[in-house]
DNA sequence: CGCGGTAGGACGTCCTACGTCCTGTGTCCT
DNA sequence: AGGACACAGGACGTAGGACGTCCTACCGCG
């Protein structure tokens, strides 16, 4: 990490190879590789096979796997805590962030969550998982904060694939299209408190999801 | 990953050797250092040396040094974007936390701030960090959310380390122990709103000396 | 001019050997 | 008998070499 950061390089930006860095840092091939795969699961540094290795650009995606591995781990103990707790994590990021996006997105962002939401609509259950996701991130895409998005995004993904482990309520598919609907009417008429109430209603059917998963499965508190 | 959660192994258990990882996968022993490199550097295992390797407990520690990192390579690119990302994460789930915090804490919770306060302002500037820190936590510790102290605690660290990196403005001693003792006013009246508008002004001051170091030392915008 | 084969670089995997750290056991000294 | 030290064993750490796979670039051939 201080060689990269001490000889100026960017992110994308390629890193000596394998033997050259034995000789920089004066250790074994061995050493220069495991160190690297250190740095790739960090998401610091970029392996290619055949090709070489780069400056990551991607800070978080990279802990998706331990963060994932620890809410399976939970959910496999029947401790529905790990999703509360990314649930919440999720509602207090959205519930601040869809204040701004009221008062500072543009119609074409509006016109866009349109379309993602006509998508979804027509979709259906099978190919909802994708609109979703992407709802949520043209929602924020806007807003310039690159740090939000990836954590957002993370907690999408560790939420839905952890979900999946646990056999669970279905969902109702109508009634997430109208949820998302009436946080759009929201942004529309930049309304923030519109806008994050109908959030939070959101968050509030999935926390009561899960509650209902942890009754009937689990201890209720592990 | 799935051999540990296939095996039923909790945070804490130690996993099979080396040798017998290389047996039960059938890898060399080089693979399954670098796997196991990986794991750990996603704090999914816990490597001791001359001990043997364990199952993680915390998942969120080990994606400072990641977050540390592309912090850094943005502000030694003069770009304080990265940094004001950072500090709207902080805000937004501290706001949200404190709002809970200001309902549930009980005496007990706010006899330990009052004593980390006074701690705080007897150190000085020396050792304000961790007092600072420990702060913090000690305001959200009772709410249970074991993934909210963690993301905060990460986000503290990497702004921490990376404020240190930018020739900064200095911080006013004085005002931040005020505005911590505001917050903790606010949580003695149990009102959620006052605590979360002190919260805000707090972060609001943190983004005011970023701004003012990009100003003078970088382009504003990168 | 276009296509395919070939050479080189870079990462992936494997094997072997030795070093370091920790623990448990056994012996020796007190 | 009790405690300190030495030793052996297990587990991770590091080193060096060899070969395989993937990708790119170059060159000859059609």
């Amino acid at each position: 990490m201080d060689l990269v950061i001490g000889t100026d390089l960017g992110p994308g930006d390629p890193l000596p190879a394998e033997p050259e860095l034995m000789r920089a840092l004066g250790v074994s091939r061995n050493s220069v590789r495991e160190a690297l795969k250190g740095l790739q699961a960090l998401g610091i540094v970029d392996i290619r096979h055949g090709y070489g290795t780069y400056v990551g650009t991607a800070a978080l995606r990279s802990m998706a796997p331990g963060l994932l591995f620890h809410s399976r781990l939970a959910v496999r103990r029947s401790n529905p805590q790990a999703l509360r707790d990314i649930v919440e994590m999720r509602a207090l990021m959205e519930s601040g962030l869809i204040r701004r996006a009221a008062v500072e997105l543009g119609p074409e962002d509006i016109a866009r969550l349109h379309t993602e939401l006509d998508a979804l609509e027509a979709d259906g259950d099978s190919g909802r998982a994708g609109h979703d996701r992407r709802f949520h991130e043209l929602l924020y895409e806007p807003l310039g904060n690159a740090l939000a998005l990836q954590l957002i995004a993370l907690f999408w993904d560790v939420y839905r694939t952890t979900e999946a482990d646990m056999a669970k309520p279905r969902t109702d598919h109508a009634q997430v299209v109208r949820q998302h609907r009436q946080v759009l009417a929201a942004l529309e008429s930049h309304d923030p408190d519109a806008a994050a109430a109908r959030i939070a209603e959101h968050f509030a059917d999935v926390t009561a999801r899960i509650d209902l998963w942890a009754g009937r499965s689990g201890t209720g508190q592990g």
